[in-house]
DNA sequence: ATTTTCCCCTGCCGGC
DNA sequence: TGCCGGCAGGGGAAAA
């Protein structure tokens, strides 16, 4: 799954490719990606724009034209962003979404299975630190995300460290897979409430979390599903994941065998030992909800 | 205000 | 071999 490391490649991939080129052409194939109710519109504001920057923020990806707008796009699950020099061949391109065409004969394709990605635009003029306000929080690898602020983040929450790491409301970017390996870089029980953390458990989260993200970002994300870069290619992160589904495999620290178990609503991994459950954990989920039995009645 | 639950989607996998 | 239930999870809305 696309977090901020592969966004990030991505990201950089495309800024070299795209700046300064134009677009001539964006074919919807799938009208559910971009978000609203009006495809046309859509490509009509973009359709003619030069791109002028790409900025990521969080896990979102942002085309910047010189019209001020900006094509506003994430990948969420299964996304992919693939940029080619020239058209996409048939076929090449398994669950294809959308294509942008630029003056060049460039094309950058949005493929999604589960069709979860979506596409918007941001108006010119958008103040966005308000857009952002309340939904994407700080950027853990910036300068002002520091253990001093993240222990303010923290603070009072009786969340769990995990669930208090998904949300993007407060910090920006990780996903399931580097709050699980942040979390044993850091020796800390994905289960413990976020308030209950010493300042130096926040010291060493803050550290953890930005070498991680680091070296994910080097490795170029990681390949673990359907991720690709924005060339199409495999990231190198996969092999480098210490404890992410690494169920019944030892730890790469103490040997010990890792666990899984479910926290926050995913798909939790870490070791028993490395991330020692202390008091101050939040209590284990009960059993999963029943599913629920859907009455459709005949329109 | 914070935290939890549900829903969206569909490819894939394991079980029978 | 083929069918089928269940799983995966980011984020946003809704509920608690």
């Amino acid at each position: 799954m696309p977090e901020l490391p592969e966004v990030e490649t991505i990201r950089a991939q495309l800024a070299p490719r795209l700046t300064g080129a134009v677009v001539v052409g964006i074919e919807i194939a799938d009208p559910l990606i971009v978000a609203g109710d009006d495809p046309a519109a859509f490509a009509a504001t973009v359709c003619g724009r030069t791109v002028t920057e790409i900025v990521r923020r969080g896990k979102y990806l942002l085309i910047v034209l010189d019209s001020g707008d900006a094509l506003a796009l994430h990948l969420r699950m299964t996304g992919r962003l693939h940029w080619r020099p020239g058209p996409a061949g048939p076929g090449e391109e398994r669950f294809l979404r959308a294509t942008i065409t630029f003056g060049n004969g460039s094309t950058v394709t949005f493929g999604d299975a589960r069709r979860f990605g979506r596409m918007w635009i941001i108006p010119g003029g958008t103040p966005m630190e308000p857009y952002w306000r309340g939904r994407v929080g700080f950027e853990p690898l910036a300068r002002d995300f520091t253990a001093k602020r993240l222990a303010r983040l923290l603070a009072g929450r009786t969340a769990s460290i995990k669930a208090t790491l998904l949300n993007q409301a407060i910090v920006a970017g990780l996903g399931n897979m580097y709050v699980d390996e942040s979390l044993f870089a850091a020796g800390l029980h994905p289960r413990r409430a976020a308030g209950s953390l010493s300042p130096a458990e926040v010291r060493r989260l803050h550290r953890a979390i930005r070498d991680r993200l680091r070296v994910a970002i080097d490795a170029g994300g990681a390949s673990i599903d359907t991720y690709r870069d924005g060339l199409g290619r495999p990231g190198r992160m996969q092999t480098l994941l210490r404890v992410h589904l690494h169920e019944g495999q030892p730890c790469p620290r103490c040997g010990t065998i890792i666990v899984k178990d479910v926290v926050a609503q995913r798909g939790t991994y870490w070791c028993p030992h490395c991330q020692p459950d202390p008091s101050g954990t939040v209590p284990p989920e009960r059993s999963r909800r029943p599913r629920r039995i859907r009455h459709e009645v005949a329109a």
